[in-house]
DNA sequence: CAGCATAAGACAACGGTTTTCATTTGCGGT
DNA sequence: ACCGCAAATGAAAACCGTTGTCTTATGCTG
């Protein structure tokens, strides 16, 4: 059977404009803000084609994946060190990586014990940055960003 | 203004029959899968009521609720003492109820650390249990509980 | 440059969940 | 016991993020 050298990631236009918009921003986006950002700077990429580049990043660990209340997927560009956990902050979306290792160790213990194998773990914070503190007692005064959530805008 | 007492919580057939087939399960349950379940039993129940009733249990804080990674959420009486974290067998669907105690204080902690107020936390663990343990190079071997997910059956 | 496997894109389909709205029903007041 | 009404139910449709399908386009390698 003749192996031959076989290219697994093709260079697309697309594939670089999907990596490009995702490391303009600081915060998680999800599929369909990434597209509609893509669309306003005037290039044209299909929805399907984000969705299939963001999935092949999610698989090939590049990029870390977070599910909001809603259930929609929002991605973010991984550190070159590993796995991150954020917090997000459910106001205006603000994303903090937290320092983790306390968890990490914490699962690997727990896995241990119960005898589990192979396992995977999801930790999220979500919560109120300090710009959007509640407005004590004082419902008119607003938080000052004032954009519900990363994704569709 | 004449405030009258109002009853928030309206005892009903299909409430009852919903919680009690909760309490039926000892694993994560899917509203769909419930549903299923009463019909098989003979108790009808409409799926949009179920749908209702368990998102009212879990606003109330009655149940707890995860997300498989289909994104479909999945439902278990929370027990009296409060909330609980969850490691479940991605074979077979069993679900055992971790001591997260430090993962509580961690989230605390970092909490503080960055300012975040009314934070909420996701804290989940999937692997395989003991009994789904994985066919060490013998793929005909399969495991003993071949269900795939607690959901749609 | 040719050949071909891979990728893109438009559109339909999917699946879980929510909304709508007409009908029923629990429950407090009488 | 009966009324009256707000709350709950249920069937069907809408919703929405995501994935499948299938045809066309395009990298890549020889
Ligand atoms: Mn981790
Ligand atoms: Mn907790
Ligand atoms: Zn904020
Ligand atoms: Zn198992």
């Amino acid at each position: 059977m003749h192996e031959r050298t076989r290219a697994e990631w093709r260079a697309t236009r697309q594939r670089a404009a999907v990596l490009r918009a995702l490391h303009l921003h600081d915060t998680f986006v999800s599929a369909q803000s990434l597209h509609a950002a893509l669309a306003a700077d005037g290039v044209t990429v299909g929805l399907t084609t984000v969705y299939r580049t963001l999935r092949l990043l999610a698989a090939s660990g590049h990029v870390d994946v977070v599910r909001d209340s809603a259930g929609e997927r929002l991605y973010r560009p991984r550190p070159d060190d590993g796995h991150r956990h954020y917090a997000v902050c459910r106001e205006c979306g603000l994303s903090l990586a937290v320092d983790s290792d306390e968890v990490e160790r914490w699962v690997a213990r727990i896995a241990r014990d119960i005898g589990f194998h192979a396992v995977d773990h999801t930790v999220e914070l979500t919560g109120l940055c300090e710009r959007c503190r509640p407005p004590m007692s004082r419902p008119a005064a607003g938080p000052p960003a004032r954009r519900r959530t990363p994704s569709a805008g």
